[in-house]
DNA sequence: TTGATAAATGAATACATATTCATATGATCA
DNA sequence: TGATCATATGAATATGTATTCATTTATCAA
């Protein structure tokens, strides 16, 4: 049995708690591939210009999004490449049949 | 800009939820390679039985975790194989630089 | 049976947090 | 400068939930 550290169960637990809000993760879905200013997202995903604001915010912090301003705008996109990989992984799961093995 | 339609966001969202919190991923974590009974879990982890119990009914409804009795105790596993691909992702990630690239 | 061990359950609680509303900040353009 | 647009911020709230404690259920051994 493999026990993982007090410490990096935290850090880890940190990362999937943020990605583990609907709101939140349609957000990092909205910019794995570009790009996106903030009145875009709150836009395409029918959220409150505030909540994708204070959402941005926490996502920021973890480092999972990145932003930067341009004119008016601001925009974030995903700075984690992991979080690629976890989401297509993930994406692709519940869509397969229980028995499905490596 | 990918959009995750909202009821698919519930979905993994929900999986992100449970290994969002660190007692859970730890207990997680510790049925990845072999299964473990309740008491050795709560054991190793310095869990309560009681929220180690309450943690598994959680990770066994949603199917991450699957269970069987032998003799007195119960045996719990990792029932999810995409588990081990987004915990070894993320476990990767922790300990990476941050300009990691695909 | 009885006693002991293992796990599950339920209630209670303290704490976290998602969302909203109102407002402030900051940038652009007339 | 003032007006407007885009975003951030803070307070308030309602809801969710991680954990504990006490108890129950289930299994095995004597």
């Amino acid at each position: 049995m493999t026990k993982l550290p007090e410490d990096k169960a935290v850090q880890l637990a940190e990362i999937f708690h943020l990605i583990g809000d609907p709101s939140r993760l349609r957000i990092v879905f909205a910019c794995l591939e570009e790009p996106v200013c903030v009145s875009d997202i709150a836009a395409q995903l029918s959220l409150s210009q505030s909540l994708v604001s204070h959402h941005l915010r926490l996502l920021k912090a973890a480092r999972l999004l990145d932003s930067e301003r341009r004119g008016q705008q601001i925009f974030y996109w995903a700075a984690d490449q992991h979080i690629r990989h976890v989401l297509n992984d993930m994406a692709t799961h519940i869509s397969e049949p229980d028995d499905y093995q490596d």
